[in-house]
RNA sequence: GGAAGCGUGGCAGAGCGGCCGAAUGCACUCGCCUUGAAAGCGAGAGCCCUUAACCGGGUCGGGGGUUCGAAUCCCUCCGCUUCCGCCA
């Protein structure tokens, strides 16, 4: 959420950086309901103060004035009253207004609205497509792999609870719990704390995080009697708020969480989209890295984030490349953003695999996350996140970039002493 | 789910309906003292809103009510604790 004096600030360029992304900001409303709000609020302050000033006074008055100043003070009641009222109910307009409006792109943010518009960053290896991955025969796509491997069941998932959940088998659970461990120990090298937390979380949080109010169609909710909860859509969502309307010593930054848990999506709005295999899933699991750090520091922190991300895909050797996004294409809190796309031989083509996400002070405001600095200088942190990676759409990448000729998957060094077997052999 | 109790400043812990933003202790900041430190003495300090700033307002779990006036009385919600039931 933003300062709406910030906001305003000519020198913030608010209307222009916002038009960048596709949202056409109405400034000469915010403002006008700004003042209405304050001048609202000033009024009941006035009113209030005197009215203190009169109650004060009855208990000293004369028997003869008393009447007339609790008179006054019965009158004064209403004023307050009323100015609160209409100040709430401003207040209330201008907090549906901002929480509507997207974070600000950061100004090297290219322009665009597509995935076409992404800056290229880097590709690893440097070779594109990746020379170690193009297979001299054609390649089979993960779903075709997973079946064959007998790892992978959709329909039974689709009998289970319809399309877009997964079922994974024998080795290919294995698989899933072996990656999740390996991101969560490379995580932990780098320094994030692991975390377990609430995969249900209540409106407050998801607010906090910015999916709600504008984005409650892409959740899933839960709802015994009054009791409303939401399935996160990404651990991004807990971790974050753990330290909602906290104020955090500006000493102990920057934090660097992480956590594993399932994630939950309604994609609505995506029909037709990857409606094959594992890319597209209203439920998967991912490991998630997130840091709170001082403000100033978001985008330098960005950029060691991102590193944390590839570092995984590295560590598996898996090619990847990396793209920054353009200011159209962005989620709703972010400022910068990298796309993190990994080679998928079955499609011939880099997919998203990992966001990392720089979305400045935009969710502290919104969760409240505070921070005073040693001479007492207080402020909103900055929040960062990144998937860690997916688990699906690892296995994806795993099962695509590591298949043989005769069909068996190689499983990378690194991840064998976690799965304990080095390949995956058709049934 | 049933019963009882409790929610006050960073922590602990007082608080007759008005003199309470709130005693006291610890912790904290700045002085004095000291070679330095500790102790001692003195002063100060919370957070939020509004404002260019000053002023002003709010804040004793949240919300509402009674009253000229509420930390203090009433209602309600939330949270915590203990006991019972149920349960992974």
């Amino acid at each position: 959420m933003h300062d709406p004096r910030v906001l305003l600030d000519p020198a913030t360029d608010a209307v222009r950086r916002l038009a960048r992304r596709g949202y056409a900001l109405d400034a000469a409303s915010l403002e006008k309901l700004l003042a209405q709000r304050n001048a609202a609020i000033h009024r009941g302050d006035e009113a209030r103060a005197e009215s203190k000033r009169t109650a004060t006074s009855v208990r000293t008055a004369s028997p003869d004035e008393r009447p007339a100043l609790v008179e006054r003070a019965r009158e004064l009641k209403t004023v307050v009253a009323d100015a609160d009222v209409e100040g709430r109910a401003l207040d209330a307009q201008l907090q549906d207004l901002l929480l509507g409006i997207p974070n600000l792109p950061a100004d090297d943010v290219p322009d665009g609205s597509s995935d076409d518009d992404a800056e290229l960053i880097r590709t690893w290896p440097s070779s594109s497509p990746p020379e170690p991955v193009t297979v001299d025969f054609t390649a089979r796509d993960h779903v075709e792999l997973g079946e064959r491997l007998g790892i992978l069941d959709l329909p039974r998932a689709t009998k289970l609870s319809g399309p877009r959940f997964a079922v994974l088998r024998g080795r290919g659970a294995k698989l899933e719990r072996a990656l999740a461990r390996y991101f969560l120990d490379v995580a932990e090298e780098n320094g994030y704390t692991e975390f377990s937390v609430p995969t249900l979380v209540n409106r407050e949080t998801m607010t906090g995080t910015g999916q709600l109010p504008k984005f409650e169609q892409d959740l899933f909710k839960t709802g015994v009697a009054d009791h409303e909860l939401f399935l996160i859509p990404t651990a991004e969502v807990p971790l974050t708020n753990l330290h909602a309307r906290e104020t955090l010593a500006v000493d102990d930054l920057p934090l660097a969480y992480t956590a594993h848990t399932p994630c939950f999506r309604s994609e609505a709005g995506s029909y037709g989209r990857d409606t094959r295999g594992l890319i597209r899933m209203h439920e998967f699991s991912k490991v998630e890295l997130v840091r709170i750090v001082e403000a100033s520091t978001s985008r330098q922190e960005l950029e060691l984030l991102v590193t944390h991300a590839e570092a995984v895909l590295r560590g598996l050797g898996l090619a990847y490349r990396v793209v920054k996004l353009a200011a159209g294409d962005m989620g709703f809190s972010a400022q910068a953003t990298y796309d993190v796309e990994v080679w998928l031989p079955g499609q011939q083509r880099y997919r998203e695999i990992a966001s990392a996400s720089d979305c400045s002070t935009f969710q502290a405001r919104r969760a409240g996350i505070r921070t005073r600095a040693s001479d007492g200088t207080r402020g909103f942190a900055a929040t960062l996140n990144s998937s860690g990676m997916p688990i699906g759409r690892t296995l994806v990448a795993l099962l695509e970039q590591g298949q043989q000729a005769d069909g068996s998957v190689r499983i990378p060094p690194a991840l064998v002493p976690y799965t304990g077997f080095e390949a995956l052999e058709p049934a």
